[in-house]
DNA sequence: TGCAGAATTGTTAACGATTCCAGTTTAGTT
DNA sequence: AACTAAACTGGAATCGTTAACAATTCTGCA
C-alpha cells in the first residue's frame, strides 16, 4: 500500500510538502505540486481514509436513513433517492444505508460516525430518530416528508401546486365535477394535497360539494371503497383526484367492478408517479414527485450545512411535474 | 469523546488492560474485565472505527454494488436486498450502497476500502466490475445473476426449480397447452427458466411445439408483440409462461388489447414476483424470486468468506415460491 | 552585497486504537 | 520460605494522515 511517505521518498521532500501538495494548500510552489501530483498519480496513490478521518475527525460518510424497511411502498423511492444523492455527493464520500426501524442503538448514530444525515421520511414515525440525530448535532436534512419544526432543514415536493396544476388541466379537459379521495387524516400531505385541489377548484369558481370529499388512508383498499362510495352517488362526479398512486390504482379496481369505464365514465388522477402508474390499464396520469431532485436539492444543503452548521434552516420545495397518460378523458 | 484512555484512567488501569477488556481478549481476569466493561457502558463508550481501522486495515464497511441504477426494474430489489443484508450484518459494519455504473473510478474500489463487497448483478455487463473487484482481491459475493465463472462465490434463486412448479401447477389446473415468451437471448436466467418449462411439460408428457416458443427480452414491450403473436396463432395456447413480470404484465395488455380474457381464455404466468405484481388486474400470479433471502445467504457467504479467503467458492441456489393470485385458471 | 520579510519546506507531535515484548503479580510446588 | 511457572498487566511502538511550529530558501530593495 502506497502512502504519503513513499511518494515523499520518490519525489525527495518531507511527508508534510506532499500531504499539502494533495490536497490543495495554497503553501506550496506550483511546481512542486504538479510533480508531486504526477508522482502520486503514477504511483497509483489512493489516500486511507481511516488515517485521514483519525485526524481531521470527518468520518467521509453520510447516512441515508429511511422509514418503513419492512413496508413495501418505499421501494421504489429508494433507487431515485440514492441517484439523486450520488450526483450531489463527491465520489470519496461514502453512502450509507439504513432502515430506520433497524436503528436499535442510537448510542451508535454519532457525529463521529456521520459527517451528515439524510432522512428520507414517509411517516411522522420518524420523529423520534430525527430528534435524536439533531440532538446529537449531527448535520441534518429531512427528505420528502414535510415538517412543522422549522428549525430542521427540510427538502419536499411542492404538492399542493402540483395538485393544483393537475386539477387546472382536467378543468381545461372540461370536467366540472370532481372528487377527492384524501390521505392519512393527521399528515401533512393530505392536507395539502387537498388544499392544492380546492385552490384550484375555487380559482375555477367550481363549487365543492361535501358529498365529494371521500376519506383514504393512501391504501389501495381505502381507494377501492372511497371509490366504490362515490360511485353510488346520485350525482357522480366525472373526475377523482386520488391523493396518492395506491389509491389511485384501488379506485381503479373499484371501477372496473362497478363496470365504470376509465376514463369515458370517470376519470381518474393520481399523485407521486410510482414506477406501476404507467402499468395500469390504462396508464395512470399523475403528478411526479420528483424524488431524485428532492435527494440532490437535499444533499446539496446537507453539504452547505456541513460546512457551516450555523446555517438558518430552511424549508425547500420541489417542483412536482404533471404526468399526462391515459386517465384524464376530454369532454 | 470518550476514549479508552480515559476508561483507563477512571479504572486505574492501563489503556492496553481496557483494549484487551473490551474486545474479548482471554488475558484478561473476569473482574478486571466485568469492572471494565461496566465503566465503559457508564462511560457511554463508543470505540472510534477510524483508529480501530488504522491499526487492523480493517474498514468495516461492506459494499453493495447494483447495476442500472439508471433503470427502473431494479427498485423493489433494492430494498429486499438491504432488508437481507442487514438481517445477517452485523451492527457495526456499514453497508455502502453504490451503482455500479456510477463508479467511474476503479482504482477506489480498494481492499482498504471494503472488506467485502456485494454486488446485486443483473446484467453481464457487471463483468468488467466483477472482475476489478476479484483482482483486487477483496472478498466477493455475486448476487441474484448466475455466473458461469466458478471462481466467484455465486447466490442465486433456483430458476429452473421454480418455473417447473409454476408449470407444474398449471398443469394440475388442467391445461395443457402451454406457451413461452422467453428472456433476452444470451442471458444465463433466460435458458435456465426455459429449461425448467421443457423439464414439466416433458415430466408431464406434454408437446412442445414450436409456434409456442416466442422470443422475448424481458422487456414489456417485448412482452406485449410476443403475446400479440401468440393470440392468432390458428390454434393458441391456454397458458402462458412469461419468463418475467414485466413481460407478462406487457402480455396481459396485449390481451386486453386483443379482448382475449385473462385468465378465463388465456392464462399467465410470471417471474420475479415484482412490487406490481400484485396490482395488476387480475393480479398475477408469479413465481417469487427471494431477493431477501439471496441477500442475506450471500452475505453470510461473504462473512465466511471475509475470515476464511481461501474458502473455495461455490454457486448457491435458493428455493423460489409459487405465488398464486389470479391469472391462471382452471380449466 | 546584505538583509528583512515573504514564501516554501521540514520536524515533530498528535489522533485513538492494537500489539509486541517486557514486567509484575499470583499460584503452585517442594 | 523459596522458587518457578503461569497468569495477568503495562510501556512503547505503530498504523497513515494532518497541523502547529521551526527552519530554510527566495525575493526585492537599500
Amino acid at each position: 500500500m502506497i502512502t504519503i511517505k513513499d511518494i515523499a521518498r520518490v519525489a525527495g521532500v518531507s511527508h508534510t510538502t506532499v500531504s499539502r501538495a494533495l490536497n490543495g494548500s495554497p503553501l506550496i510552489k506550483k511546481v512542486t505540486r504538479d510533480r508531486i501530483e504526477r508522482i502520486a498519480a503514477e504511483m497509483n496513490y489512493v489516500p486511507n481514509y481511516s488515517a485521514k478521518s483519525l485526524v481531521t475527525k470527518r468520518s467521509f460518510t453520510i447516512g441515508l436513513f429511511f422509514s418503513s424497511i419492512e413496508q413495501g411502498t418505499s421501494s421504489s423511492f429508494l433507487v431515485d433517492a440514492i441517484k439523486g444523492i450520488s450526483h450531489a455527493l463527491d465520489e470519496n464520500y461514502n453512502l450509507t444505508v439504513h432502515g430506520i426501524d433497524s436503528v436499535h442503538n442510537y448510542a451508535a448514530i454519532q457525529p463521529q460516525r456521520f459527517d451528515g444525515i439524510l432522512v428520507m421520511s414517509q411517516s411522522d414515525e420518524d420523529n423520534a430518530f430525527i430528534y435524536h440525530v439533531k440532538t446529537m448535532g449531527i448535520p441534518l436534512v429531512v427528505l420528502n416528508r414535510q415538517l412543522e419544526d422549522p428549525g430542521i432543514m427540510n427538502v419536499v415536493a411542492n404538492d399542493r401546486e402540483g395538485v393544483k396544476e393537475a386539477l387546472d388541466y382536467a378543468v381545461s379537459q372540461g370536467h366540472r365535477k370532481f372528487a377527492i379521495i384524501e390521505g392519512k387524516p393527521g399528515f401533512k400531505s393530505s392536507t395539502e394535497r387537498k388544499q392544492g385541489f380546492m385552490d384550484s377548484l375555487i380559482a375555477h369558481r367550481l363549487s365543492l360539494s361535501p358529498d365529494y370529499f371521500a376519506a383514504g388512508d393512501y391504501s389501495i383498499e381505502s381507494g377501492y371503497s372511497a371509490m366504490t362510495a362515490l360511485l353510488q352517488l346520485a350525482d357522480p362526479p366525472t373526475a377523482v383526484f386520488c391523493s396518492n398512486d395506491d389509491m389511485a390504482i384501488g379506485a381503479m379496481n373499484a371501477c372496473y367492478a362497478s363496470g365504470a369505464a376509465v376514463p369515458q365514465q370517470v376519470s381518474l388522477i393520481g399523485f407521486d408517479d410510482i414506477m406501476f402508474a404507467r402499468y395500469t390499464n390504462p396508464a395512470l396520469t399523475t403528478v411526479r414527485k420528483p424524488i431524485a431532485d428532492i435527494s440532490e436539492l437535499g444533499t446539496k444543503m446537507l453539504i452547505q450545512l456541513m460546512q457551516q452548521p450555523d446555517l438558518t434552516p430552511q424549508q425547500l420545495f420541489v417542483k412536482t411535474s404533471l404526468v399526462v397518460r391515459d386517465t384524464v378523458a376530454g369532454l
